[in-house]
This record gives C-alpha cells, sequence and structure tokens, in this order.
DNA sequence: GATGAATGAGCTTTCATTCAT
DNA sequence: TATGAATGAAAGCTCATTCAT
C-alpha cells in the first residue's frame, strides 16, 4: 500500500513551480542533451546521473537531506532549490548535475519513502496469508508497522502527501502500486477461504482505500492521544469484521 | 459529512500565494471602522466587498465561475488571478474589489460546494436517526447521494479537495466540521440502540474518515464502471456491517 | 554632522514599497541560520548578499549608480525597481539576488553619502578643538566643505534627503547619528573655555539642525550665486557668533 | 514664513501616486471638459468647484478632514482617495466633483495649513517693527507661536512637511512666500537701526531658514522636554545675537 | 448631483534554471 | 566537475481615475 501519497493530493506549489513543473517544460528548460556518461535516459522526473563516485553519493543524499527537512520545516512552497542546494552545502549548479528538475527531487523523495514502506507491506501480506494469523491480528500489525513508519518524519510524510504537486508520473505509479496490491489481495482474500466473495476486486480496493486514509489520519491529523488509541482499535474492527462478515456470510 | 476539503489538504501553493495569503495583510491591519459601506470585516480570505448592484453581483458570479472553470481545465497552479479575470470577462481591479486575495476566491468555492453538500448531509442525518430505516440503507443513500454531488463538476471538486493550498482557516474550520459531525454520530448511534458501544466517539471519527475517503474516491479516480457499482456496494457493506456488528456483539 | 538625511523627510512612498518594506517579511521569517555563504543577516533593508566575484561587484555597482542616475533624473517616485535593473543593463532577478527590496537600494545610497561625509566631519571635529583656529573659521570650513561633497551630486542628495521615504531604521540611525555629534560638540564646546554654557546639549542640537539645514538649503535650493557666497558668509557669522557671545557672556 | 513645506520636502508617496501625480497626467486622465458653472479655471491642482451651496461646502470640509485624519494616522503612503470618500461619508465619485485629483486634496490641506500659520507671522513682522519690543523678545514669541501652531495637528504636519511629495507648484510657491518675507524682513532690518547690514538680503534668508528648520525640528522631533525649553532659549537666543551683533558691531 | 462599479497600467518580487568561469 | 552569478517570465495586487446609472 503505497502510503505517501494516498487519496493522492497534493498542493498548489508555487505557481511558478506548477506552470514549471507540471505544464510542459518552460521555454528555457533544455533537454538533457544526450549527454552519455553515467546518464540515464533522460525522463524527466528521474535523478538525472547514477552516481558513481562515493563523493557524489554523498551529494545526491546531502540534497535529499536537505530537501526532506526544509519541507518537514517550512512547508513545500518554502522549498526552493537555492534554498536547497544551501542548506546541503552545495552550489546550486551542483545540485542541477544530479537532478533534472525540482520534481525530480521530489520523486526521489517520495520514492524513498515507498521504499521504506515496502517492506511493511510485503510482511503484512505474508501475514494475511498465514491462515495461522486471525486476520485482524493481521490487519492490527499492518496499521501498527504503517503508524511506525510515519512516526520517523511525521511532517515530512504528512506535506509530502498532503502538498507535493503530484505529477503525472506519481499518479499513474499510484495506480500501478493500488493495482498491484488489489491483485495480491485478491488472491490472498480466495486462498484464506473456500467460498467466494461476490466481488473481491473491489473488497480489495475498498480495503486499500480504507487502510490508506485511515493510516494517513491517524499519523497526520493525531486525535487525542487517548482516542487514538481507540480509533486504532476501531478501524482494525471496521475492517477486520468487514472481511469476516463476508466469510461469516458465505459460510452461512 | 463535509466532503469538499476533509482530512483533505493542500499546500502553501506558490510563495507568492503563500507569503501574501498566509501573513498579515500589512495594510488591511488597521481597519477604519467608522467607515460604513457594503464591506465584511477584513478577514484575510472573506469576500472583500458584499456586492449591493445586480452589477456587481454578476462580475462576483463570473469571477466564480470563470475560477472554476479554471481549476478544473487547468489545475489550481495554472489558474491565476489575471487569467480569471480575463475569462471573467472583468478587469483585474474588479476581481480585486470583491476578492481580497486569490485564496479568497478558492475559499468561496469550498463555500458554494459546502453549501451544496450540507443538506446532503442532513438529510442522511436523519435517515440514520430513522429507526424504520435499516442502516445499510442509510448509508447507501448518502453514499449515492454525494457521489451525486460530486458529479456535477468533478474535476473542480477534485482539485479543491487535492490542489488547493489549505489555510490555517480551512484546516480550523474541517476540524470543526469534523467535530460537530462526529458529536452527532455519536448522538444517533446512542439512540439506536440500547448498549453502549465501547467508544461511540472513535466509532463516529473512523465512519466520518472512511465515508470521506471512499467518497472521494469514487468521485474523483472512477475504477472502470462495472467496478465502480461493486465499490460502492462494498463500501456500504463495510460501514454499516461495522455499525452492526457492534450492535450484535453488544447484543449478544 | 550627518549631512544626508537630517530632519530629514520622506514618506512610505508606494503602499506597494510601504506595505513589503515596512511589514516583516514574511518568508525570511525563518532564517536559515545554519546555512553559511556570503549572506549577511537578513535584516529587511540591508544588502543581502555580499558579492563575492569582481562580477558580482560590478554588478552592484552598476545597480547603485543606475539607481543614483534616475534618482537624480526622476525623481524617488520614478524610480522603479526594473528601470533601475535595465538601466545598469542588468536583470531583475540580479538585483534582486543583492537586494532584497527597493528600500535596501536606497538605504546603500544613503549610506555611501554617509561615508562621503564622515571624513568631513571628523576633521571639522578636529579643527574646532583646535585653540589656535578661530571658531569662525572652523565653521566657515566645515560649511565649505560639505558644500562641496553636497555638489557632486547636488539633485541625488537632494531627492535622498527629501523624498525617500525614511524608514524605521533610517530614523533610528539618524537620532543616533545626532546623539554622537552632539556629544561631541558638548566636549568641545566644554574644552574651548573656561566658563560653562547654560545648556551645552542644547547648544550643540541647535547648532547640529541650523548646519544641516542651512548646508541643505544651500546645496539644493541655491539661491543666486552672487547672495549664496553672502549667505555662506552669514551663516557662519550666526553660528559662531552664538558660540562667542556666550563666551564673552559668560566672561563678562 | 510659511510653515507647512519648509526646505521643502516630500515623499516618495505611491509610485502609482508619483507616477501620476507628478508626472505629467496618465493618459485617462481627463481635463475637466470646460463645464461651466462654478469651476475655476482649470489649473490642475486646485480644487474643481467652488462650492456654492452649504451642503458642497459641508462635503469639500468632510473632505478634507478625512484625508487629514487619515494621513495623521496611516501617514501618507496609506492615504488613498478611496479611503478619503469612505472615511468622509461620500462616494468616490463625488469626491471627484470637488478635486480634480489627490493633488488637489493635499493642495488644500497644506493652504490651509498656511492660512492658520498668517496670521502668525504677520503679527510677529509688527513686532519686529516695533522698536518697544527687543528683537530677542520678538523672535521668542514668534517661535512659540508658531510651536502652538504646530501643536494642533502635530501629526498632520509632519508628515504634510516631510512625506508628501513636492508639486513643482508647491515648490514654487513656497520660493514665492520666502521671497515674500525676505523682502519684508530686510525692510525692517533697514528700519530698525541707522546701519546697513552688509548683506541684508543674505541675513533674512538664513533668518528665513534657520527659523524654519529649527521650528520644525522642534515640532516634528520633540527633544526631551527639559531639553526642549533650553533649545527653544538657545534658538532664540542665537537668532537675536545673530541680529545684534551686526547692529553692534556697525555701532561700535 | 451623486453613486459606486469598473478599469488597467504598472509595481515589486520570486525562483527554477542556465552557463561562463 | 563544481561554482554561483545571472536570467526573465510571470505572479499577485494597488489605486487614481472614469462613467454608466
Amino acid at each position: 500500500m503505497r502510503q505517501a501519497t494516498p487519496t493522492s493530493r497534493q498542493s498548489a506549489a508555487s505557481k511558478h513551480v506548477k506552470a514549471r513543473a507540471v505544464s510542459p517544460r518552460s521555454k528555457r528548460a533544455h533537454v538533457l542533451k544526450g549527454a552519455a556518461g553515467a546518464r540515464r535516459a533522460s525522463s524527466p522526473d528521474l535523478p538525472r546521473k547514477l552516481p558513481r563516485q562515493p563523493r557524489a553519493h554523498e551529494t545526491v543524499k546531502a540534497i535529499l537531506q536537505a530537501a526532506a527537512k526544509l519541507i518537514a520545516e517550512q512547508g513545500f512552497a518554502l522549498m526552493t532549490t537555492n534554498k536547497i542546494a544551501e542548506r546541503a552545502g552545495v552550489s546550486i549548479g551542483s545540485l542541477y548535475q544530479y537532478f533534472p528538475n525540482k520534481t525530480a527531487i521530489l520523486t526521489s523523495l517520495l520514492e524513498e519513502h515507498q521504499a521504506g514502506i515496502q517492506p511493511v507491506i510485503e510482511q503484512s501480506m505474508r501475514e494475511l496469508e498465514d491462515p495461522k494469523l486471525a486476520f485482524s491480528e493481521a490487519i492490527r500489525r499492518l496499521f501498527v508497522r504503517l503508524l511506525e513508519k510515519h512516526a520517523v518524519h511525521p511532517r515530512l510524510n504528512r506535506v509530502l502527501a498532503e502538498e507535493v504537486p503530484r505529477t503525472r508520473r506519481a499518479i499513474a505509479l499510484d495506480r500501478h502500486n493500488e493495482e498491484a496490491y488489489v491483485n495480491r489481495v485478491v488472491e490472498i482474500l480466495r486462498k484464506r477461504r473456500d467460498t467466494r466473495v461476490a466481488h473481491p476486486i473491489a473488497m480489495a480496493h475498498i480495503l486499500f482505500q480504507a487502510t490508506q486514509a485511515l493510516t494517513r489520519w491517524l499519523a497526520h491529523t493525531p486525535p487525542e492521544i487517548h482516542i487514538r488509541e481507540a480509533c486504532i482499535d476501531e478501524a482494525v474492527k471496521m475492517l477486520s469484521v468487514y472481511v469476516q462478515e463476508r466469510r461469516r456470510r458465505s459460510a452461512g
């Protein structure tokens, strides 16, 4: 389940930003002119170079860290490429050596976050498949782990999810992800019980969307602490009862 | 349940936008209290002047319509005040006679949408209270009506919900709204059954968040049509089973 | 005696200017303290960046020169940042790399003028202290030198003194300057004669204000040439007689 | 002695303002199209109409009062014609019925102030002529009365003197005024003593400029109260000693 | 006359991106 | 390769003034 930009939202971003990042590259934008070397094909929002040398690696890391901090501290709108470079202790020119544009930095950040979430999802999928584990327990673990992940850089994650303009690429990626998880869940649903559900695909989508939304809500707009615990319980309850009701019905 | 900007997110938008819309408007700092006229109190994101003459009313309407169209067509980032004015066939000066800043236009649009949703919520609340109506049926009607409302300007609503930077004011309003609906739902939950639920408040929050997220997903990221119907069924199923399970449990 | 912006006057300038220059710059609110680089602390009206490379130095110089010319030719009101940049043969972006806002350019110009006046004042102070030099002669020399300085860019200096909106900062600086010179003059008065004057502080203020006003008047609103010479004589006369009368009286 | 805009100062005013008020009327400016009735010849900065009816008189008064208050409270830059009209409880259209442009309002205000000062000057001139009154006493009375006048609307007077852009017309008027007073003073100087002064004209100018500058300084930048009194004493001292020294010398 | 809605040139300022050094 | 000065399109917003009603 992709966590960073769920129901998917994004912000206005600078009109500048937007006008430039979202619309076809402004006139002064220059396409990476087939430069060879360690460059990837010039897909717009991907890092420009695969850093080869350790120094380069560090530069890239510094840039991403600086960007993350800026976003977390000041919000997306105040995150400018020049500030990122300054914070990273790198010249703006160098920044553009490693990232073709601002969007690419955000994409990297997003992908980093996703990469962090990936194992959590994987493990939860395995647990869901495990017949020895109660559904509700598996779901609870999923929730708890996702919330843990979000707790590491809560502000960053929130901003990434809510404020950063979504590129076409990011949207497509999300859809693709959802599709993948849905397929996986459908299979699990089929395996876990003998009876067919009316619409396993629909069910999987609902589970995906609900989990995503509730996780995000709990992570980003924390209700008072004592309600929060209850909310987790309730969320888990809702989802597991939902699935089990099916089983019960079909079993009944 | 407020649908327009729920867990909703937004960012700072353009540094322009941010710097101006978020910081206190310095000039307007001293309001001339003696002055009468058709001005509202100078709260930042509220319309500046109440139109007095029919001509003015039309201007305001034209501006809002133009803004809505631009947003729907090009996304928030490409919506500039100058373009709005142009599209509205109105001078930029006129625009600023009625809206103190760009954000105020969005706020108006948002409030318009909210106003449209309000009666739907009201009716659904009444239906939920009605013991003669099955929970699941009440919830299904809620979903259907919300989706109908969202179907009027789907792209506009999506952008409003996902792309538009949320002001402090809007965020506070959302929280307040959620609180209100939660309270309402809690009461309904208590009335509808004899037994107490463990955490009616938590339950109400979960219902609110889930309904909001699923409505939005269904309205804005439409899955293929034949899946869509099933998804509505599933969503309704999930929510009503969730509530009824409680009853069953507590009753059992 | 500081000559550039004495009792000086100015207004808010454009509402633009005011609204922006006077209110705290919202964005710059959080200064990234970690960031090194050639930036000064982000005080509103100070230059933004210290130029590091010769090219940058030239840019700054060109901007200041262009601003000075525009002011002298067209007055402050017609001096716009875009015109300055154009005249300087520099992009508007470059201008804003070195000056955070329009006011900062004026501040620089003012400080430049002040820096030019400083040695004149210093020398005159020394001469006033010198018992071998007649008071009247010392004062005459002060006048002559100040007028010489003002003669370099008379129109610029006039506009700077009369038309340019004074920032809080500038006003405070002026007060501070006056205070400093007054203290200095008070000491000199005490040293130069055995008897105490009734109110050396008041006397010093009067001398400061009168000198400043008369210098400015002579430099900026030149009376016909043959009267001008007489006016200098009279001004010197007035001031020196004023001081000496005291001595005579107290001695008598 | 004209007090309102002495060494002549003006401000930046809005760039808008300036660009429009100082430079030749912007294109949209329309010349009063020979409208007959109670109109004066269309000199730009004079009130447009001589109000005939009492109601009109009140309107004009209300406008001027509103303008004065706005200036005093918020400074010149925040004084806009629309705000003036609003404050005056008059429509912006009406305002432009009585004043051809913003400058005319300021001109009126300035002239009002001058008119108030006029009798003070007249009386002082008579006292200066009066051989029974000591010079120093006459000058002291002049100072005291000028300061009293300035004390009525101190902020308004300061802003009028320091912030308001000076029109060509206002500058010319000032020069003319200075000329007139200088001539008057020259005659008085000649009458009051038998001997000729070296440069009565120069002396008169110096007296005029010094008095003006010191009055303004004392009125607008008030030093601490106990110093203030001493400063008045010193100012009077300086001026009277200056004149009397002449007499003494020529007599000696 | 009075009203007030409308106008629009023009201002300040930003920031992603380029490219000479 | 790294640097950082330079670029400039474009955005939000103001306010003196006009003119239809």
